[in-house]
DNA sequence: CGATAGTTTGACACAGCTCAATAGGCGTGG
DNA sequence: CCACGCCTATTGAGCTGTGTCAAACTATCG
């Protein structure tokens, strides 16, 4: 009986043991059984920053999960300019079902780890499992959500507006300790100035002065350029344009 | 035999005959015996520009077809700068799936036919065939791409380029005459001057100005302040930035 | 300690915004 | 039929926010 226990708790992966994914992200979808066939085939990854995940039109062969870290996905026109067009934060998914072609690049914005599938996997799963495609699309329609709310940002913002759009987005999914409904926040970047430049639709430098008027205003205060403090989330939404 | 066959066809409920959606919308994933359950209670509304289909925030208890005409979907900052986030072109749907409470504003930019139905039946439905669902969900995909493309347009394309950009964008989906990969169009807009500047994140006046200056540079041929001709779309295709 | 990459700051230019005037289209009513 | 008002679109003149280009500063790392 106590050997049947054993047998029974081993029914959930090692791996999937810890993982955050499991409990919030795709994989609370599946069953002990399908947990166990999809281990089989998934892999860890921990991947450097500016790692090219996906490129553009290439097609892709995998899907994944976002254990921690931050990925960036990102579009290029012909003559060079980049719009960065979405970021995926843990537990989120990665990869474009029903399409085998990417329409854009993924690339790691900081130190990234991920748990990878191969494609034909999860579609396999997927047609068996209602409750996974489910969670599929659910992700999907908030990521559709998230892009229409940037629309506005990149389209009907100024500078000063975006920026503080920018560090209360990140402030929202990063944090580590923000308690929900929190009035502070403290938190890394994830991103470059040239990132948060690309991801707003302006240039490095309008970034940067923008940041200082925020600091010198009193709004947010910098260290080691990659950490920010704000001490009443209040005040940067209220410099966020809503 | 002869009626056998009457009957046969007659499960095919006449409102959807010659419906567009049936073939290539929503209702192509349903059969003859779900789809006349769903035209039970669906109803077709025709509506006049400028009307309000759908408020911010408002719950939602109806889901549509697009059968005609062009639904624009609006998002509002709290000062009342505007942005268009999204265009539904026949057979498109409209409706969130998952929430009942919409987080934009949709509106009928040209006069719109839909085919309407309470939000139950359609989830009921979407609970029973996964076929549904799955169409449901590609076309959130294509939107969600769609909205990524966009934003690539707002945050790094200039004035110019965002018009052409546009224009394609029209062209493309509006030209009733249009062969695929035909290298003319010509079509009425959809939009006024207003709606234009608040899809491309810029003024009337820059509409205006951009507008006339494609004209006057032969690229375009505008009549009635409506109706737009393009004779070469790869010198409009050129001037979108791409 | 020099080299390199990332960031900040300054000076200036210009695309697109603002405000204002004009023009065109269209329905209503005399 | 014209006159009028209303709405939308165009055009002009000047202003301003953001881009461009260049230089200085900072951090990190061999």
């Amino acid at each position: 009986m106590n050997l049947r226990q054993d047998i029974h708790n081993s029914e959930i992966p090692v791996l999937c043991r810890s993982c955050e994914a499991r409990h919030r992200g795709l994989c609370g979808a599946l069953g002990s059984a399908e947990l166990l066939a999809l281990a089989k085939n998934s892999s860890r990854l921990c991947i450097q920053p500016g790692t090219e995940l996906i490129g553009d039109s290439e097609s892709v062969e995998s899907f994944s999960n976002v254990l921690s870290g931050v990925v960036k996905l990102t579009k290029t026109l012909s003559d060079g300019r980049q719009q960065i067009v979405g970021l995926q934060f843990a537990p989120d998914f990665l990869g474009r079902p029903f399409k085998n072609e990417s329409a854009l690049n993924a690339e790691a914005a900081t130190e990234v780890s991920l748990c990878s599938f191969p494609r034909l996997a999860i579609e396999r799963m997927m047609r068996e499992s209602p409750e996974l495609e489910r969670r599929l699309f659910r992700q999907t329609l908030r990521e559709l959500d998230e892009a229409r709310e940037w629309m506005v940002t990149l389209g009907r913002k100024s500078a000063g507006e975006k920026i503080a759009s920018f560090l209360l987005l990140i402030a929202r999914n990063i944090d580590p300790a923000a308690p929900a409904g929190s009035r502070t926040a403290s938190f890394d970047l994830p991103l470059t100035r040239a990132d948060i430049a690309d991801f707003l639709g302006v240039t490095i430098e309008t970034v940067s002065r923008q940041l200082t008027r925020l600091r010198t205003e009193g709004i947010i205060r910098i260290e080691h350029n990659r950490h920010v403090t704000v001490d009443d989330l209040g005040q940067l939404e209220a410099r966020s344009g809503r």
